[in-house]
RNA sequence: GGCCCCAUCGUCUAACGGUUAGGACACAAGCUUUUCAAGCUUGGAACCCGGGUUCGAUUCCCGGUGGGGUCACCA
C-alpha cells in the first residue's frame, strides 16, 4: 500500500465515519497472475497501524458474503449469465493475435481502436469459459454527477465492449466491482481520477444491468514531490509502513494526507482523527491535485510528537534508540529526565537513533573524554583564566543544595557572574566541562540531568586539565 | 494523437464579484540562555495568458497555453 491508496482509504473512512456509514475492505484479487503471497494481510497491517477501521474485511464477512472477490466467483457467473440471457453479452470470437492486429490497424490508420468496430454479426452462446464482452446497449453521450467535481460527461467514443469475464474464467475489475457494489449496497465510491474516463463504461454497464449508480467522489491526484506526474510506486511512493519504521508516528500520517486534497475551512492545520471524522465534508475536496511533501510531513510528526505523553513519548523513543545507550541511560535513571530533551529536538523517532550513534546522549550517562583545547571560549587563549572562571563557577554550584539542584536554580546562581565576565567566558568553559562537545544543549540543562555530585566532578576534572596544559 | 480532468506564493491551501489576495510548510534576516536545536519577531514570495459578461473580475463564460489522467483478457 502506497500514500496514494491510504490516501483514498483514509477519505472514504472519514466520510463514512462522519456519517455513521459503513466501510467495507474489499480485497479485489482477480488477476491471478499479479496475486502476490502475503499482501491481503500487508494491506491490513498498514490500514490498522494507521487506525482506518472497516466494518467488513477479508476475515470479517457481511451479509453478502466474503470480502475477498476470489471467494465470489459464483456472484460473478451469475450476473455474466445474466447479461448473455438479456442480449447485452457475448462470446469473444477472436484470438488475442487477431485482437493485436485489429489495435495495430487502427494505430496505422491513427484512429482510435474500437472493439465494437468488430463486434461480429451473430452473438454466438457462451460456454462460460471464453472471455465474456459486454455489448454497449447504447453509443452515446454520457453526463453524470460526481460528489466533487459536478458534472462531467464523456462522449461516445470512451464507451467499447469492455471483457467481463476474461479467459480464465475471472471477472475484469470493471465488471466485478460493479456486481460487488451492487450486492453490498455501496452508497458511495470514492476513488482518484485516473476513473473518470472509464466512468462512461461503468454507467453504461450500470444501464444494462438496470442498477442505479452509487455516489461518485473523485479525489484529486498526490502528486510527487516536483509535481511532474502522479505519484506511484516507482517513482519514489514508499510503501505506508516504511513511514513506521523511519519513525513516524501514524496520526501525522493521517493528518498530512487528509491535508492533501482536502480542508477543514479554517487556518488549523493539526488535528486528531477525530477531530478530521467531526469536520470532513465532501464540499471541502479539492479538485486539483497535490504533491506529496515529505518535509511538511516531518513538520506534522514534530506537532503529533509534541502532544504524546511523556509515557508514550519513552515507548517510542525506547524503539529507536540504539541498544547499548538505553541501557546506559536506563541504569542511570536518565532515561525520563532526557524526554523533555529528546522531544524537542526531532521530526522523527529515527533521529533519535542517528543521535544516539552520534554520541549526543552518551555524555549524560558516562564522563565526557576531550581535549583541553576544546574548554577554551573562542576569544580567550588563556588556560588559566579560564581555569579561575571555572573554579569560582564551582565554588557558586557547591552552594546549591541537593535538594535545590533544578536547572532554573543553578542559572539563576551562575547567571549573574557570567553576565559580570562575558556569558562566552564563563559558559562555555562550564558547558564543554560537562558535555565534551562543540554542540549541546545549555550547561545548565544538562547539570540539572546528570545531578550535583557529577556536574561537580566534571568541572574539578575540567580545571585540573587546564591546570596541567 | 483522440477523449477527459485540472490551473492562487517553491509546496499544501483560504477566498464562493468589491480583500493591502489570508494561513501553514519551506526559505532569509534579527532576537534569545556562548554552541546546536527549539522558540519569538520581521521579511521576500502567487491569482497561467487573451477575449468577453459586469459599474467592478482571482472569482462567471469562451478560447488558448500548460500540467495531469486515460485509451488492457491490470486494477
Amino acid at each position: 500500500m502506497h500514500i496514494g491508496g491510504v490516501r483514498t482509504a483514509l477519505f472514504a473512512y472519514l466520510f463514512a465515519k462522519k456519517n455513521n456509514g459503513t466501510l467495507i475492505l474489499r480485497i479485489e484479487d482477480t488477476d491471478q497472475a499479479r496475486a502476490i503471497e502475503g499482501s491481503i494481510q500487508h494491506i491490513q497491517d498498514s490500514l490498522s497501524w494507521l487506525g482506518i477501521d472497516f466494518e467488513y474485511g477479508p476475515n470479517k464477512p457481511g451479509p453478502f458474503g466474503s470480502c475477498i472477490q476470489s471467494e465470489r466467483m459464483d456472484s460473478y457467473k451469475a450476473f455474466a449469465q445474466k447479461l448473455m440471457d438479456a442480449g447485452h453479452a457475448y462470446p469473444d470470437p477472436y484470438t488475442h493475435e487477431e485482437i493485436t492486429a485489429f489495435r495495430e490497424a487502427a494505430k496505422a490508420e491513427k484512429r482510435p481502436f474500437l472493439f465494437r468496430d468488430h463486434r461480429p454479426k451473430t452473438l454466438g452462446a457462451w460456454d462460460g469459459k471464453a472471455p465474456l464482452r459486454f455489448k454497449v446497449p447504447e453509443i452515446k453521450r454520457y453526463r453524470w454527477n460526481d460528489a466533487v467535481r459536478g458534472e462531467l460527461e464523456a462522449g461516445e467514443e470512451a464507451l467499447d465492449d469492455f471483457i467481463l469475464m476474461k479467459g480464465d474464467g475471472y471477472p475484469t475489475y470493471n465488471f466485478a466491482h460493479i456486481v460487488d457494489d451492487h450486492l453490498m449496497g455501496v452508497t458511495h465510491i470514492f476513488r482518484a481520477d485516473e476513473f473518470i474516463s472509464s466512468t462512461p463504461r461503468f454507467l453504461s454497464l450500470y444501464d444494462a444491468l438496470g442498477v442505479t449508480p452509487p455516489i461518485f467522489v473523485t479525489l484529486p491526484a498526490i502528486l510527487r514531490d516536483d509535481r511532474t506526474k502522479k505519484l506511484g510506486k516507482r517513482d519514489g511512493a514508499k510503501d505506508v509502513l516504511e513511514y513506521r519504521t523511519e519513525g513516524y508516528l501514524p496520526e501525522a500520517l493521517v493528518n498530512y494526507l487528509a491535508l492533501i486534497g482536502w480542508n477543514p475551512g479554517t487556518d488549523e492545520e493539526v488535528f486528531t482523527k477525530e477531530e478530521l471524522v467531526q469536520r470532513f465534508s465532501l464540499d471541502q475536496i479539492q479538485k486539483s491535485g497535490g504533491a506529496f511533501n515529505e518535509t511538511k510531513l516531518r513538520w506534522f510528526n514534530r506537532e503529533h510528537i509534541l502532544k504524546l505523553t511523556p509515557e508514550k513519548f519513552l515507548k517510542y523513543a525506547e524503539g529507536f534508540l540504539p541498544k547499548e545507550i538505553k541501557a546506559t541511560l536506563k541504569k542511570k535513571d536518565l532515561l525520563e529526565k532526557l524526554v523533555p530533551l529528546m522531544r524537542e529536538r526531532i521530526q522523527t523517532f529515527e533521529e533519535l537513533k542517528e543521535m544516539g550513534e552520534a554520541g549526543e546522549f552518551s555524555f549524560y550517562a558516562e564522563t565526557p573524554e576531550y581535549h583541553v583545547k576544546g574548554l577554551l571560549p573562542k576569544d580567550d587563549t588563556d588556560t588559566q583564566r579560564t581555569a579561575a572562571k571555572l573554579k569560582y563557577t564551582l565554588s557558586l554550584l557547591e552552594t546549591i543544595s541537593e535538594d535545590g539542584w533544578h536547572d532554573q536554580k543553578i542559572k539563576e546562581i551562575v547567571w549573574p557572574y557570567a553576565e559580570q565576565e562575558g556569558r562566552a567566558q564563563v559558559l562555555w568553559p562550564l558547558r564543554y566541562a560537562l558535555s565534551g562537545k562543540p554542540k549541546s544543549p545549555d550547561p545548565f540543562t544538562i547539570a540539572g540531568i546528570i545531578g550535583k555530585d557529577e556536574t561537580l566532578e566534571r568541572i574539578s576534572h575540567a580545571i585540573e586539565l587546564l591546570h596541567r596544559a
